[in-house]
DNA sequence: ACGGGATGTGCCGGTCAGCGATATATGTAG
DNA sequence: CTACATATATCGCTGACCGGCACATCCCGT
């Protein structure tokens, strides 16, 4: 999974959304740094309808504009909740081994190729 | 930046590796679950050396074998904690709002369409 | 009245990372 | 002598992502 679709499905974890409030969405929880295009999230949208890790929720007109809002289903809270874990661990694995070899400046280091 | 990438600087975070070696030292960060393909690998390490986040290290030959060892680059350094940072910002958020529409099953939810 | 920006959905083509397959070569184990 | 592990490298396919475009409605300023 890419980092578009995580935090599409990041968006949706809360509560369900439409797709233009997805995008404003992702842009609040990246800080303003991720701006999602269109033709990114409604492939997105199609893929995941497509897996089963989302749904839609409901398709209403409001003031004269379509608006269909999507859902998680159970299998995206799942997925989703797996995925985090699996981020949370490589990146403490990464930090971890950032510090250890920022700590133990040399020796070790060189001794794994002896 | 995607996961095999990701996961290439974090399994160099440590120290230098070799090409072969880090298709193995990547197994055993993700537990044996990702098996990195040569045909991502070599690919990846030319992206990243033409990004500046890895340099060569040494070129040496060992029984007979041709062996390129990989270091990460301070700009490398730099990129992957910051990369890190970021996921395990990205998963923190998720799981915080998987758990808050658990929590509150549904009142809310519906509210935020009025 | 008109233009532009925000709201809202949708498609199309290009790019590039990842992947499977394949190739080459040597050392080691059976 | 045949596999398998070690080790590097290339090629073509696929598919996610992205920029750009298109269309439609509503609201606000001028």
């Amino acid at each position: 999974m890419q980092e578009p679709t995580l935090l599409l499905l990041t968006a949706l974890a809360d509560a369900p959304r439409h797709g233009y409030a997805l995008i404003q969405e992702i842009s609040a929880i990246s800080d303003g740094r991720v701006k999602m295009r269109t033709g990114t999230l409604y492939g997105a949208l199609d893929r995941l309808l497509g897996q089963g890790l989302i749904e839609v929720a409901a398709e209403e007109v409001v003031d004269g504009r379509a608006r269909r809002t999507y859902a998680l289903t159970d299998t995206g809270r799942g997925a989703l909740a797996a995925e985090a874990e699996r981020l949370r661990a490589v990146a403490t694995e990464a930090e971890r081994r950032l510090s250890v070899s920022v700590t133990a400046v040399t020796p070790r280091v060189r001794g794994a190729f002896a």
